[in-house]
RNA sequence: GGCCCGGUAGUUCAAUGGAUAGAAUAGGAGUUUCCUAAACUCUAGAUACAAGUUCGAUUCUUGUCCGGGCUACCA
């Protein structure tokens, strides 16, 4: 258990041995001492202070005394500011935790939980190149996966591509019109960008022939629904559905270059997936759905034939499911995605990674599940995140104001590239070393800039400025790391039982400390979804670690028992590094 | 109009109702005979506004102002 479970839950013994009143562990608000005061750890007691009927200061250091006498093992001694205890833990509890956690490949890592969770991210549209957005939803639906498998739960990390309807009848027609049958092949364009070049031109060409026609005399109105382009379109998608073969045949080859061009990406990216659904296969999925509901009576017929679910009562509106045609809608197939991954998986959870445009539509998506009362209702969970957005406002795929996938890994390798050869530290390095660590430090940054911030909230991406390799980034812990392996190939230890180290040194102290918080981090990335609080640990360590070992000597420290207790303590921290890092989907370098 | 988010240093981000609101960058001043200066140290700088709840509010409530999203028989 963490230093403050442990706290927590001998304190509220203590309250109800020395002050006779209950409490729960729960009810103990327990913080890290705030550095400016002597002390580790800080119960606040304010909150007590009705039920206990004494001062604070009085109450503080009855307390201080019960806990200091009966667990000499943990706290050293005690202090009380007004209403905060302030205990100091004993140097003797931080070895022994260091001697027991100092080799221990799997620090941090939580125990099987019984718990398996299904996770849903990426999700392309096979029309459109990744770019910036797509990118953050990768990152955090990987590590969100990796921070769950980390705390004991089984995985499994699902995408579904949206590779068909109108959009992609809108690339094929455009290819048809102006491609003269080039191909990626041809051209040497990467086929997912090739193919988005297509839905570009299809809206040019559709703009083109609206002004057209409105020249020859036609409304605007009237014109958007006429334009050729659009009319070929939409019977193209027609074809599609009645399986014309020229049309599948068009479809299928289309769609494999886009793949080719994802699996590029994804594959520099190391985003993964167990299963991958298609919504060519699953867009009939809901209408089974359709029937039951009404049958239970939670859907309703309107007298055009339209079905619908009201949801007035939850604050919501009413919501279609079946348009009046027969055709589903997208919630519809959704809703039969929830039962068909549940009879595929049993998941108990299951998470999707969407972005908070779409917020309302899980809402009422979970609340259908709900009222269907499918088995895998409760469990769903949107992990929304907000946009990115450029300085100028949204990226916009239509106006060419988007950060392409590719193009903002080029840069961030190539700044890789640039900053190393400057420095000029790994210049016997194998070219395909070089080329891996420019890699793990470009990847490194972009992928750490884009989940050190919590998810929930929007953030501004400005191209104009390159994304940093200083401060708070993903280089910089890399750096650490790379420092603290250099240090540790340097003197090494190994299989040496620490007697006792004397007094621990305040930075020493700093660094035991947030060493130990680690599972408790994991924990609470895991609960709340939230892989940022990882990055901010991960670089707090590294900070902490970087001012400790600028101050005191590994190699050449003051006495062999210190040296000892300094490599120990250097190992847990790089091995604490490279979890949290990998939590994050980003490696760290031996040297760089 | 209705519903949902958000507003913290110049900028990008933190802060289970707790002590003097933390970082990073950009700005100013320093540190390489010492384990990699992609580092370290010091310095200056912020809670949109107004009420309320209480021992105590960036956090909770209400109102105002400012951003953004959703409110399709699109997906």
């Amino acid at each position: 258990m963490s230093v403050v479970n442990t706290i927590k839950q001998i304190t509220a013994e203590a309250i109800k041995k020395v002050f006779s009143i209950e409490i729960t562990a729960a009810d103990i608000a327990v913080n890290i001492t705030k550095p400016e005061f002597e002390g580790d750890y800080t119960v606040v007691l304010f909150s007590l202070v009705k039920q206990l009927r004494k001062a604070p200061d009085v109450a503080g250091n009855e307390l201080g005394n019960f806990l200091l006498k009966n667990h000499p093992g943990l706290f050293s001694s005690f202090n009380v500011i007004k209403g905060f205890l302030n205990l100091v833990i004993a140097d003797t509890y931080w070895i022994e935790f260091l001697q027991k956690n100092y080799d221990n490949k799997s620090f941090g890592l939580g125990e099987q939980i019984g718990k398996k969770v299904m996770v849903e991210y990426s999700s392309p549209n096979a029309n459109k190149p990744i770019h910036l957005g797509h990118l953050r939803n990768n990152f955090l639906g990987w590590s969100i996966a990796e921070i769950l498998k980390a705390n004991g739960n089984e995985i499994v990390k699902t995408c579904i591509v949206n590779d068909r309807g109108i959009h992609i009848c809108k690339s094929m027609i455009a290819w048809k019109l102006f491609a003269n049958n080039a191909t990626p092949e041809t051209t040497g364009i990467k086929g997912d960008h090739f193919v988005g070049d297509y839905y570009v031109k299809y809206n040019d060409e559709y703009k083109k022939q609206v002004e057209e026609l409105i020249a020859k005399g036609i409304t605007r109105e009237e014109a958007e629904k006429e334009a050729p382009v659009l009319r070929g379109a939409q019977q193209m998608l027609i074809d599609w559905e009645a399986g014309k073969p020229e049309v599948i045949e068009l479809w299928k080859t289309m769609n494999n270059w886009v793949y080719k061009g994802f699996d590029e990406t994804y594959k520099r990216i190391g985003s993964d997936f167990d299963r991958i659904y298609y919504e060519s296969d699953t867009y009939l999925l809901g209408k089974g759905m359709v029937e039951y509901g009404l049958d239970k009576g939670v859907f309703f017929m309107k007298e055009d034939g339209s079905v619908w679910i009201d949801l007035t009562a939850e604050g919501l509106d009413e919501k279609i499911v079946q348009r009046r045609d027969g055709t589903s809608v997208y919630i519809t197939q959704d809703i039969g995605l929830v039962l068909n991954k549940y009879e595929e998986y049993k998941c108990d959870q299951s998470i999707y990674v969407v972005g908070d445009e779409q917020n309302y539509h899980f809402k009422v998506l979970k609340l259908i599940a709900q009222k269907l009362q499918l088995p895998s209702a409760d469990g769903i969970y949107h992990l929304s995140y907000g946009m990115i957005e450029l300085p100028t406002g949204k990226m916009k795929s239509r106006e060419g104001t988007v950060v392409d996938a590719d193009d903002i890994i080029d840069e961030m390798l190539h700044i890789a590239r640039q900053k190393t050869e400057e420095l000029g530290k790994v210049k016997d390095f194998t070219e395909t070393e070089l080329k891996e660590l420019y890699n793990t430090i470009g990847l490194g940054a972009l992928k750490f800039f884009l989940l050190r911030v919590d998810p929930k909230k929007r953030m501004i991406f400005n191209p104009e400025e390159s994304i940093d390799f200083h401060g708070f980034t993903g280089p910089f812990v890399q750096y650490t790391y790379a420092r603290i392996k250099s240090i540790l190939r340097k003197t090494q230890v190994t299989g040496y039982k620490l007697q006792g180290a004397g007094v621990l040194l305040n930075l020493e102290k700093q660094v035991q400390t947030q060493l130990e918080q680690f599972p408790a981090i994991i924990d609470e990335a895991a609960n709340e979804h939230d892989p940022s609080k990882v990055a901010i640990y991960v670089f707090n360590l590294a900070k902490t670690y970087n001012a400790f070992y600028t101050e005191h000597s590994v190699a050449n420290a003051e006495t062999e028992e210190k040296r000892i207790l300094r490599v120990q303590l250097s190992r847990l921290t790089a091995e604490t590094i490279k979890t949290a890092m990998h939590l994050l989907g980003i490696q760290v370098p031996e040297r760089m």
